[in-house]
RNA sequence: GGCGAGUUCGUAUAUCGGUUAGUACACAAGGUUUUCAUCCUUGUUAGAGCGGUUCGAUUCCGCUACUCGCUACCA
């Protein structure tokens, strides 16, 4: 087979906010598809009319936007590009003379039962504990153009009434599989239904649209979650009955995203719950319903990705932190795990702690601006560069800039009560006064300097240096905490320090 | 119930028949820091069970157990 080039189509149905493992799944298209030179597609899966969620596909092109994964073709692209359109509901037309080729070839047939008589057939297979399958052995007694004569089907096509169009699974065949990640999977058609292709609304079903459109959009490689492995022999079968076996994709499950403690697959309710967002943006739906966001809870997309990356794959190497461009270079599929990944939260903040760390200043003051904008506090950008400088390191999440810095932009409203009760005392506030006096005669507000001559002055009282420092502290942060004390007074100047001493002594006496 | 997939420290993982089973997160104890955080050092904890194959199995095979997925006119 001649060389084709790569694509590969991430393909979401847009039923609510894009769930973080979903996330993953185009992170790991994307990556394959870059490392091997080809093209990542994004088409919107939407033929289901009754679970369709107005904002979803805005939401997912948001996301991927976010992410740094970037759509070569398809939702989000202007113009979408030659294989469109890549929303399935506007191909709609086009399913229905595959599903009849199919028909013609044998390989499908109408059926004329109604979703209540298969229910029906379903809860008595329930109560007699042999499930109702629709295949081989039941096919033959129930309404389908397989058991109704020729023309009995074609005055019900004709009366326009309701069907289906079943694909006619095939009897007592062993396929073999093979998954870029599993290797061998093996299946015995006996096992498998006669799935509904074609839909009474005229809709295609997922099997159907997915195979007809990764083949006409001549996607190369499937790479998507486990929860699919099932119905690959059907996909494959489907290729087979069209005659496209020699350009059929490449499959490749990827293990699922648990929960990070008790059984099952991620969901919503284990943020909710835990307390963290298992969505990459915030979400607010047409119910009023709200998701909480990594975005918006203060994680930078790198942080989100890298951690995204490491959760299910692996470098075989021990670095841990990745750039995109380093993804790319590191991905394979070969190095894709087998087995489902718990989610760690806590571990996920480690991540963004690294990457905020390793984020240059500029880039975090302009986050940091906003949420000083939201105070109402305006700083020059300089300034807030310099604090980002010295704080990002204390930092885990974005808003940590304001909860570990906002004593660089406004006096304390409180004082810690613990670290008050275990630092002034033995005669601290006529100690800080005496302090206070010597810090209105410099004006010097260099750190290096002002520290040394604080310390002299501190040696020359016979003042305690760890209550002196703890104590101009809690006065000018208003906690025990904090950077270099000196680099503070340099930053808000001379007359803020003083003030801020001044406010402390008299706050502070009046409680002790 | 049936079918499919999976199973290494608490978590994510390395190992591609021979290792004191490595790393990271988390946790604990020290150190650094006038504070907090960062940072550094050290430490605890792992091959589901049972049978094979083999000179030797975490690694290969089988069985059992458990987990996950699918079993819709949902994707």
């Amino acid at each position: 087979m001649e060389e084709r080039k790569v694509r590969v189509r991430f393909a979401p149905s847009p039923t609510g906010p894009l769930h973080m493992g979903g996330v993953r799944t185009a992170l790991f298209n994307y990556l394959f598809a870059k490392k091997n030179g080809g093209d990542f597609l994004l088409r919107i899966e939407d033929t289901d009319q009754t679970r369709f969620v107005k904002n979803a596909e805005a939401y997912i092109v948001e996301s991927l936007k976010w992410c740094g994964i970037k759509v070569d073709e398809g939702i989000g692209v202007t113009p979408e590009g030659p294989y469109g359109p890549y929303r399935q509901s506007d191909r709609k037309p086009l399913y229905k003379q595959y599903a009849y080729q199919l028909i013609e070839s044998g390989n499908a047939y109408f059926a004329f039962d109604t979703a209540e008589e298969l229910a029906e057939l379903r809860t008595k297979g329930e109560q007699t504990k042999v499930p109702f399958v629709y295949n081989h052995k039941t096919r033959m007694e129930l309404c389908n153009s397989l058991t109704l004569s020729k023309e009995e089907v074609d005055r019900r096509l004709a009366n326009g009434e309701q069907f289906v169009i079943r694909f006619k699974m095939p009897e007592n065949q062993e396929v073999d599989l093979y998954d870029e990640i599993r290797k061998e999977v093996h299946f015995n058609t006996n096992e498998l239904d006669d799935k509904v292709l074609y839909k009474s609304d005229g809709m295609p079903t997922y099997h159907l649209a997915n195979v007809v459109d990764d083949y006409l959009m001549k996607i190369t490689h499937v790479i998507r979650g486990e929860e699919w492995l099932s119905s690959m022999p059907l996909h494959v079968l489907l290729y087979r009955a069209f005659g496209w076996e020699d350009v059929m994709p490449k499959f490749a499950h990827l293990p699922l995203i648990l929960k990070p403690q008790g059984q099952g697959k991620l969901s919503k309710r284990d943020g909710d719950k835990l307390g963290f967002p298992v969505f990459p943006l915030f979400w607010v739906g047409d119910d009023g319903e709200t998701a909480q966001g990594y975005r918006e809870n203060g994680y930078l997309p790198e942080a989100f990705v890298n951690m995204l990356a490491l959760l299910g794959w692996n470098p075989g190497t021990e670095q841990e932190i990745f750039t995109m461009d380093e993804l790319i270079q590191a991905f394979s599929l070969e190095r894709v795990g087998k087995s489902g990944s718990r989610f760690d939260p806590e571990k996920t903040k480690w991540f963004n702690q690294q990457w905020i760390h390793r984020t240059d200043s500029k880039t975090l003051a302009e986050m940091f601006m906003k949420i000083l904008k939201e105070k109402n506090i305006s700083a020059s950008m300089d300034y807030v560069v310099k604090v980002c400088d010295m704080i990002k390191e204390r930092a885990v999440f974005v808003q940590d800039l304001w909860t570990n810095g906002y004593y660089f932009f406004e006096a304390p409203q409180s004082y810690e009560p613990k670290d008050v009760k275990k630092r002034w005392k033995d005669n601290a506030s006529e100690k800080i006064q005496k302090t206070l006096e010597f810090l209105e005669n410099e004006s010097d507000y260099t750190s290096k300097v002002l520290e040394e001559k604080t310390m002299s002055f501190i040696a020359t009282n016979e003042f305690n240096v760890g209550q002196i420092c703890n104590c101009l502290r809690l006065a000018v942060v208003g906690a025990c905490m904090g950077v270099h004390l000196f680099d503070i007074f340099e930053m808000i100047g001379k007359e803020e320090t003083l003030n801020r001493v001044r406010k402390a002594l008299q706050t502070i006496q009046v409680e002790e």
